[in-house]
RNA sequence: GUGUCUGUAGCUCAGCUGGAUAGAGCAACGGCCUUCUAAGCCGUGGGUCGGGGGUUCGAAUCCCUUCAGGCACGCCA
């Protein structure tokens, strides 16, 4: 279905071809003074100089040929020459028509996707150590991220790609050693069976890996343990591989219980492990193709290119103690998601930390041949998450903060506020502010461009003023309980796609802005789409939920006399309601029935 | 040192493929509920878009330079 704003300038483009002027400046965009016009054009000043001809009388060429349009009401030539254009009611109320007839359910978004795969690499959680507040951010952007693709069009697959083989591992495996030296999993002789549940809880885990992280930072001998461990996993001696399993077992459970309270969900749960067996493979292809070179005694692709200015130090693949690392993993990764998946495009979400360290990999990737040559490969590198000092967000005691506690802090603040405003059933305000909370902390975080750090402020976070997740649940509750008056009172309401909406022209410029604010749908799920930019889908909807209030304080609804008015209206609470419900699922959170 | 990101109202942030008077929200102040959820709506005040050059009819936006801060720079992930 064409964007109304591409109908819009298709009648620009022909105004300016009528006039003698290349049709190319006839593009509309949406006003950026919407006190004077809803659309302009800024075509004709760009033109001036080619004609030598003053703009502002380009413009009245071009408006006069804009009289007795179809599409468009008035179009007004200003100094210095811009074109302000005005939609025609009857022609916007059709249009919403089409929308809400689109067989898929999209709303006018084209099938940009076509079926195409897309792999999603997100979460990453490290699986030796807890989950904290610097995983939440990749978990939430990364299901938005693959959410919109998949509502796009594509087929999306998630993987959490979890840390799961690296030093951590094996650093994680020292310190029970030293701790448990007689467990059968160190004793090189030992052939029986090992114990069926791990030595270790996961709050142990939880404490086991900084510890040992901590020794190895300022303990060299310790280190050496911690890497020897990892070659020796990696090599497969038995019990280390036995005590690994385990070890993953009880992580993976845990995990699984948080990424279930976000509403995130994976379709592949991989890990680094996953193509251990694959690695001596891809090694020696690298080698035989020439693509990779002894440095140092470690294995590496040189990524540097003449045209860089920047320092690039190679990509190392096999490190000079022979133990693979995290480059190796992903290499691998990248070239099994080929040959099994052979997706578009795949796109990381990390911390932006890792920019250079992805520029590597890509390059290394695309240099041997790893990847197909037209598949994308996009690291979306995020900011911090911090406290409202402006540093990264701690614990009271300044100790790194699990996502649990975080999730259970903005939780147990959104069920405050829930009680404060009102008598309410406790069990029924358990369950909103469990719905609610998790849109604040998404909407929250989503909201906020990606690549920057943001402040996470749950008072903010919590409120239902100003952009935020509760914000827009309050305005689609508020909707639904007007559609739930109008069934009662004997009216039935329109399941799209359905041919039964009945837009009218508005009657107000509230009821106009609203529907124009619906009629940006499309666009702006493209833009999100094409960018990788799930907070233009935040701004998009704040200002449609800011727009439905403005409607909603100045128009009657329900006790409006008119049929033909009152359905009309009934089909734009419908529309609106189920163009947020189909973003705030792309973003990864719903609506309680109820606030 | 090299590279990179950031700098917009007191605070938190949009806007950045160049357009008109730089927008929201919070905070401050003032209005609006016998009527569909006031967790809402409307209004007032608040800015040399870090500084300086340049390109352009036009710059928060593009280029150069400079200041301030963050981050990364071969065997961690």
């Amino acid at each position: 279905m064409e964007k109304l704003i591409d109908l819009i300038s298709k009648e620009v483009k022909e105004a300016f071809e009528k006039a003698g002027y290349e049709s190319s400046y006839g593009t509309v965009t949406v006003s950026n003074r919407p006190d004077l016009c809803e659309y302009q054009c800024n075509g004709a000043m760009a033109v001036a100089k080619q004609y030598h001809k003053a703009p502002i009388q380009i413009a009245s060429e071009v408006a006069d040929n804009l009289n007795d349009n179809a599409v468009i009401d008035s179009a007004q030539a200003v100094n210095p020459g811009f074109l302000n254009i005005n939609i025609r009611g009857g022609f916007l109320a059709g249009y919403l028509k089409d929308m809400s007839q689109c067989a898929d359910g999209r709303f006018g978004l084209d099938d940009i996707g076509r079926g195409r795969k897309v792999v999603v690499d997100y979460g990453g959680p490290n699986a030796a150590k807890a989950l904290h507040v610097g995983h939440l951010r990749s978990a939430v952007i990364g299901e938005a991220v693959k959410r919109i693709f998949n509502y796009a069009g594509y087929d999306a697959i998630g993987d959490i790609h979890m840390g799961d083989w690296g030093l951590q591992m094996g650093l994680v495996i020292t310190e029970l050693k030293e701790r448990f030296p007689d467990l059968p999993y160190f004793a090189d002789s030992f052939e029986g069976e090992y114990p069926k549940e791990a030595p270790i809880t996961i709050e142990e885990l939880g404490e086991i890996y900084p510890t040992a992280a901590g020794k190895a930072k300022v303990d060299p001998a310790y280190k050496d343990k911690a890497m020897e461990a990892t070659l020796k996993l990696q090599n497969g001696q038995r019990g280390y591989r036995a005590l690994w399993k385990q070890i993953m077992d009880i992580s993976v459970a845990n995990m699984k219980k948080i990424y279930d309270s976000l509403d995130v969900h994976f379709e592949l749960w991989k890990g680094e492990s996953d193509v251990q067996d694959i690695i001596p493979g891809m090694v020696s292809y690298l080698k035989d193709g020439g693509y990779a070179h002894m440095s140092e005694g470690a294995l590496v692709i040189d990524v540097k290119e003449d045209t860089d200015t920047k320092e690039m130090p190679p990509c190392i693949v096999i490190k000079s103690d022979g133990a693979s690392l995290y480059n190796t993993t992903d290499l691998a990764t990248i070239m099994e998601r080929t040959e099994k998946i052979d997706p578009v495009c795949m796109v990381y979400l990390t911390d932006k930390r890792q920019d250079l360290y992805f520029e590597q990999v890509f390059r290394a990737s695309r240099k041997s041949k790893l990847v197909k040559p037209d598949t994308e490969l996009v690291h979306i590198g995020f900011g911090t998450v911090n406290g409202k000092d402006g540093k990264p967000f701690k614990t009271r005691d300044g100790g790194v903060m699990p996502l649990e506690m975080l999730i259970k802090d903005i939780n147990d603040r959104m069920y405050e506020r829930i009680l404060e405003n009102r008598d309410i059933d406790p069990d029924e305000a358990k369950s909103i502010s469990n719905t609610v909370s998790l849109a604040a902390i998404k909407y929250g975080d989503l909201s906020n461009q990606a690549s920057k750090d943001y402040i996470f402020d749950v008072d903010k976070f919590t409120s239902s003023e100003g952009n935020t997740g509760p914000y827009i649940l309050y305005t689609m509750v508020r909707i639904r309980s007007i559609l739930a008056k109008y069934t009662e009172q004997g009216g039935s309401v329109p399941v799209l796609p359905s041919s039964d909406m009945e837009f009218i022209a508005p009657k107000s410029a509230s009821q106009k802005a609203l529907m124009l604010a619906l009629s940006g749908f499309a666009p702006v799920i493209e833009g999100a789409c094409a960018e990788v930019a799930p907070h233009r889908i935040c701004a998009y909807i704040y200002s449609l939920a800011n727009a439905f209030n403005g409607f909603y304080h100045d128009t009657k609804i329900l006790a409006c006399e008119d049929d033909k008015e009152k359905s009309g209206y009934i089909a734009i609470l419908v529309l609106t309601l189920k163009i947020l419900e189909a973003c705030i699922k792309m973003l990864g959170f719903d609506a309680p029935s109820r606030m």
